[in-house]
DNA sequence: GTCGGAATCT
DNA sequence: AGATTCCGAC
């Protein structure tokens, strides 16, 4: 469903930053542009409106003399406040809806954690996090996105809870104020949320009194905005639901867990004190965890509830760690990079339960899949990965369970940090060059190696196309990215190769690992595409295709896709922008995990076919291609693919290398992509969008490797975030 | 209206 | 870094 994509969980560092983080001491705008929109009495101002996160200023001048109030900038006006929101366009943290005047969208799942950066994932089954969400406390500092959230109401108890350490520090920080104003002492709450100082005034026009910014419940403010379709309401609940009692997920994994979504109420009001709630530890969340759309919930939201409403934001702490692992679970899974992880320090990569025995031959890699294969308990994604026809069986992904401990094999790679070996450092997959057969050899003064033995590049950039869809599967482009860079290249397509004898992998360490974090498929198309439609990084998952023409993927798919797709109706348009995230645990999203699980193995043979077909091949309709069928033809295509990407990493090493310069990467992929052939577009968003793509492309063998690069890294960010904590 | 470059400020 | 300001182009 709804996406099974979810929405990249990776998302740039300045995503996660506090406001107060050192780049930006001041209230940034879409904060505030955030306060706004959930203060009902600035509805009449600027409120929400259409999808999920689209928003709309009905009134850009008083908007901008706002903004200019809060920023001391008299002289700001709806030009020069348009001219920063889009800014936003390549960060992506927003995009113009086209054609609807004064209209933007935010595009949540950037927004999402930002709040909550410090959230220990699934840290030991049974030791919960305690890691709260680092909610700030600082009432109100941050925003929430939906006004008055469940999330809210629901436990500031945990909320509040939070560890000490670094989330202390944190929220002290936010508290102070994220958000400083001209006024000195005045922190943002002043004008928006308290009401109390001069900022009355403004509120005063508004009519609104400070109260009014919570009291009436609901029902006002968001009115008649709302909007439609699953959108947020929808993929809010869906995920809020969930809190999930537990904190324990333990082993087992969310599963069953989060089903409840009365809990929570859907509803809009704000039992909560004040405004800026002060009371609310809540956690402003963005509403893009909510988003995620755990299929398995109970309840479906229902269409009266406005999206606006309640529901949205609900979430919490625990929601998120949920989502969190799956999150992790899932890069495991999928075998995408773990730099999703970097921002969350304490995360603890939960391990699927293995059932037991490995398979027999392939030790490690038999454990994975296997572990995969049970994953039941995430969420049968694992599935996903399909295997190659040959590695069929191997399931790629190294699964981490929740406990590592428990299960885990001496083979298998803890994901615990702490676990980690040391010297462990990431790296970076790269194809070599096709060794040459010995018949080659002998006759290689002929010449050229034979296409089987394809390298491809995995190069930075070049995995975008196909492997990054892989990522696409089910996490955000940024994912995709992620493997782009080629971190974790290893493909299933890989492995099929290997097993054909293909082109051997090659591993480097690579020096900054975060350099690469951002580097997204990315996008800063998004504004140039239509934002409705496309969906943003996110999208990957996203199921948009019905509708799209265009999507190639699906295509590709084949009929696969189309089947097994599931589509809702109506989810397509939402999901697009504001994916949801991660498909909770395991359990979680059952959908992601059948459905994805075989199809997406069929599908990553389209997928990986994507590929252009290189002209040599007739069948370019990959599509066509059954899925099931395929082995054949799954074959030439990636052989095309990686003889494709081995030249381009030739080419990009010549070039040198320049990875980190995030936005060339982007843009060169694309280009790469385009050139390739048509085929895809899907690149775009970066998301391959859903549902097709799902499955990636992500090299299975890779997944041997990945893990404990992954491990690596996320032991390397842990490390890092902690100092940064510190310092703060 | 919208977009985005460029210079500049904080 | 994140605006703010200005401005030409569409």
């Amino acid at each position: 469903m709804k996406t099974p994509g979810d929405s990249g969980f990776a998302f740039p560092d300045w995503a996660y930053k506090p406001e107060s983080s050192p780049g930006s001491r001041q209230i940034q705008l879409w904060h505030f542009i955030l306060e706004l929109l959930r203060k009902e009495e600035y509805h009449d101002v600027i409120a929400w409106q259409g999808d999920y996160g689209e928003f709309v200023i009905k009134d850009p001048d008083e908007v901008a003399r706002l903004w200019g109030a809060r920023k001391c900038k008299p002289q700001m006006n709806y030009d020069k406040l348009s001219r920063a929101l889009r800014y936003y366009y390549n960060k992506r943290i927003l995009h113009k809806t086209k054609g609807k005047r004064f209209t933007y969208k935010f595009n949540f799942n950037k927004l999402v954690l930002v709040n909550y950066p410090f959230i220990d994932m699934g840290s030991t089954g049974s030791s919960v996090p305690q890691s709260a969400p680092p909610v700030p406390t600082g009432a109100g500092t941050h925003f929430r996105f939906p006004p008055s959230t469940p999330s809210e109401v629901l436990s500031p108890n945990e909320d509040l809870r939070s560890p000490g350490g670094m989330f202390s520090s944190v929220a002290r920080r936010m508290a102070r104020g994220s958000v400083s104003d001209c006024s000195d002492g005045t922190s943002v709450n002043s004008e928006i949320e308290d009401g109390n100082t001069g900022a009355g005034e403004e509120r005063g026009e508004r009519g609104v009194s400070g109260a009014g910014e919570r009291g009436p419940g609901g029902g006002g403010g968001y009115r008649s905005i709302i909007h439609p379709r699953l959108s947020h309401e929808t993929l809010f609940r869906m995920y809020g639901g969930a809190g999930n009692p537990t904190g324990h997920p333990g082993s087992r994994g969310p599963t069953g867990h989060r089903i409840h979504p009365e809990p929570l109420s859907p509803f809009p009001v704000s039992p909560l004190p004040g405004p800026g709630g002060a009371g609310l530890l809540a956690p402003p969340l963005s509403p893009a965890l909510s988003m995620t759309p755990t299929s398995h919930l109970p309840y479906t939201p229902s269409p009266t509830l406005s999206p606006m409403l309640g529901s949205h934001f609900s979430f919490n702490p625990e929601d998120m760690k949920r989502y969190l692992q799956a999150h992790t679970q899932s890069v495991y899974n999928y075998g995408l990079s773990p730099r999703a992880f970097l921002q969350y320090p304490n995360i603890v990569i939960p391990q699927p339960h293995r059932p037991a025995a490995d398979k027999a031959g392939l030790v490690e890699r038999g454990e994975r899949a296997e572990r995969a294969a049970t994953a039941g308990e995430r969420g049968g994604e694992r599935h996903h990965h399909p295997p190659l026809a040959h590695s069929a069986h191997h399931h790629p992904h190294p699964p981490h369970s929740a406990h590592p401990h428990s299960h885990s094999h001496p083979m298998h790679h803890p994901l615990h940090l702490g676990e980690e070996p040391p010297h462990m450092s990431p790296f970076k997959f790269k194809l070599q060059p096709p060794p040459l057969g010995r018949k080659q050899r002998d006759s290689q003064s002929q010449g050229k190696p034979r296409q089987s033995s394809m390298s491809s590049g995995s190069g930075s950039g070049s995995m975008s196309s196909t492997s990054g869809l892989g990522s696409s599967l089910s996490f955000g482009s940024d994912l995709s990215s992620a493997s782009g860079s080629g971190i974790i290249s290893a493909s299933s397509s890989t492995q099929s190769l290997n097993s054909a004898g293909l082109p051997k992998i090659k591993v480097e360490p690579i020096s900054d690992i975060e350099s690469e974090e951002e580097e997204e498929v990315e996008v800063t198309d998004i504004s140039d595409e239509d934002p409705d439609e496309r969906d943003e990084d996110f999208e990957l998952f996203s199921p948009r295709h019905p509708r799209a023409p265009d999507h190639h993927h699906h295509r590709l798919a084949n009929g696969s896709t189309a089947a097994q797709h599931q589509p809702h109706p109506d989810e397509d348009l939402d999901e697009d922008v504001f994916k949801a995230p991660a498909p909770p645990p395991p359990g979680l999203s059952p959908f992601f995990t059948s459905h994805h699980t075989h199809s997406n193995v069929h599908r990553l043979l389209p997928t990986l076919k994507t590929e252009p077909v290189e002209p040599g091949d007739g069948n370019t309709p990959p599509p066509q291609t059954g899925t099931s069928g395929a082995p054949q033809t799954k074959c030439i295509p990636l052989k095309l693919r990686f003889k494709r990407r081995w030249s381009e990493d030739q080419r990009m090493e010549a070039s040198q290398e320049e990875s980190d310069d995030k936005k060339v990467r982007p843009e060169e992929e694309r280009e790469r992509e385009r050139q390739s052939n048509g085929r895809m577009e899907m690149e775009e968003d970066g998301t391959g969008s859903g549902e097709g793509d799902s499955p990636p492309p992500l090299s299975y063998e890779g997944s041997l490797a990945t893990p404990l690069r992954v491990s690596a890294e996320l032991h390397r960010a842990t490390a890092q975030l902690s100092l940064e904590n510190k310092d703060c």
